[in-house]
DNA sequence: ATCAATAATGTTCACGTTAACATTTCTAGA
DNA sequence: TCTAGAAATGTTAACGTGAACATTATTGAT
């Protein structure tokens, strides 16, 4: 392997005003640049990340953490994070991406390995990684979930907003038997979608109906398994809000499965718009939640901390939207 | 941060007795050994692995590859891809998941930086990337696709037999009018998929429409063009076997937009079996892929292919499963 | 031409770890 | 008790880079 020293003994200066060269120092006269330069390109050299992260305190890795790689967290919104991560970060930066369940204590993650970290949080169960690295002073950006803590940046949708508004849209169509399928029991967003639904149903005076409230775990077959139940009440209901979309199309096989209709026979409405919302049968009606767009702003987040130590806490909230498609139906 | 030396002070030993100490060297005695690791415990500290690397030469880094990120790679397939990986290297080794279009050129990818590579290759475009990590000599499996070097390991599933057996069972089905939905082009898995198409079409002496054979890319939106394509036909075809489940999902959009029925007019099948297609109405018959085995055996070969440096080079074939659901229907 | 200021480059050390070689301590056999 | 040899520990150097400080070269004002 080629070091500066090698650069340094080809064109007659000491290694470090290789370094400064190659580092395009100003203290550099352009001569000595431009031919230190091209030695370095003639022979393919490279800096050698570890001596250099070593000297200069810096691992030059972000690291990209979910409270689960496997466990809760679909495939869309794993391979979204990353895009949007990866589409910020340049090449200066590594990305390191793993799943907290696969520690079991978190002495490895420490300053001198992450220049700093992205947390996609999905449950309240990260706190005490959100803890140790606070305390390990690693910049850190916590995105989809909210802490409470005002010296984070948290970077979260509002998934209650969103919900509620899902939900309106429902009883403006006139539903009122509404059911909800819960997310994963302890993930925040399962929480928060569920406080936003019944929002919604108080806000309007309708009456909550107990039986109507499932708890599935943000799967497909949760999804289809829960719907079943809820297709077994003695007076099943009119409309299903789903807090994710991949619970709503298990939901949706579950309803054709018992030979029921939708949205004729009962509308579905999912959360997140996953990319195949606009190509379920029918299409899905959900809340569009930017997980690309938050990932992407989290990414700026933490580059900028590193960077400039002086950026403050915030809670950054970005906007649901919607969907209208085919899957909800207006009753009466 | 406290380092071994903080260590040796508190110890009264030198730095290099407490290195031994830490990595478990027999050349310690025990009570000093129990000592070193008990102030270590109590001071929580960690090695840095940068230094460690220097010396060592090693980078602790396994990097996956992917022909693009964001392009041609379907989120459940990044998503397989990386629970695979991630379920067999242990805390030993950081993961790099990066996309080979994100870099123009190759010189900071050498053997400081990278112990492994694994390549998720799905592109003769990344034939380039290839010979740079040979020549680089950092010890790389390719998963995927087909590579002709036989001192590479090489860990695919065989599409053009799995396809193969999709359309010998559509024909077996009745069906003679078959279309092809290609993949992305220049994707090696689109090329074998469509061999395995048109040998089972000549065995069964079935006539070559030229016009059924369309080009997609693999996404959604190319399955539903590319269907209504087909469906503009003067004599559309009666079954379409799509080279992914993506595409397939797109083109039963088309089917029913068109006004017609899966499978009571047009049969699909589909490639992959990706988490969907067992929820898609009417449930995909489908190709499976063992995308998550195939990743996890990667992992193992290029962790065995670094700690011992004599494994050779070898194609193992891990075989498809043709996937009986409901988008298929017997005609005549 | 001279000198001071400044620009350009060089020397040496440090980062935290492992490894080669050196030294001290212990053990066992006489 | 002495001594050879082994066991245990210590000293020093090295990995490749950047930074503080030191030195030399250059410039410009007189």
């Amino acid at each position: 392997m080629v070091t500066i020293k090698d650069i340094a003994k080809l064109a007659n200066v000491s290694h470090t005003t290789v370094s400064r060269a190659l580092n395009n120092s100003p203290l550099i006269k352009e001569p000595t640049k431009r031919k230190i330069l091209e030695i370095a390109a003639q022979l393919n050299y490279t800096p050698n990340f570890n001596a250099k992260s070593l000297v200069m305190q810096k691992s030059h890795t972000i690291g990209l953490f979910f409270t689960s790689i496997s466990d809760g967290t679909s495939a869309s919104f794993l391979a979204e994070t990353i895009k949007g991560v990866n589409h910020v970060i340049g090449q200066e930066y590594n990305l390191y991406v793993r799943g907290i369940d696969d520690y079991k204590e978190y002495s490895s993650i420490n300053n001198q390995r992450f220049d700093g970290i992205i947390l996609m949080s999905q449950s309240v169960s990260d706190n005490p990684f959100i803890y140790h690295v606070k305390q390990m002073k690693i910049p850190l950006v916590v995105l989809n979930r909210e802490i409470e803590d005002d010296k984070i940046i948290n970077i979260i949708s509002d998934d209650k907003v969103g919900s509620r508004q899902a939900v309106e849209y429902l009883l403006q169509q006139g539903h009122t038997n509404i059911a909800l399928i819960e997310g994963r029991e302890g993930f925040k967003s399962a929480q928060q979608r569920k406080e936003g639904y019944l929002t919604a149903l108080i806000e309007e005076n309708v009456s909550i109906n107990k039986a109507y409230s499932v708890e599935g775990n943000y799967d497909m077959e949760s999804g289809y398994n829960k719907m079943e139940q809820l297709l077994s009440l003695e007076k099943p209901p009119t409309a299903v809000f789903c807090s994710n979309d991949d619970m709503a199309i298990g939901a949706i096989n579950a309803i054709f499965a018992s030979g029921l209709n939708v949205p004729n026979d009962i509308s579905v409405v999912g959360f997140d718009d996953i990319g195949f919302a606009q190509y379920t049968n029918p299409r899905l009606t959900t809340v569009k939640r930017p997980v690309e767009q938050i990932s992407f702003m989290g990414a700026e987040k933490i580059l900028s901390l590193i960077q400039t130590k002086n950026v403050s806490g915030e809670t950054i909230l970005v906007n649901t939207e919607l969907i209208f498609r085919d899957s909800v139906r207006k009753i009466k």
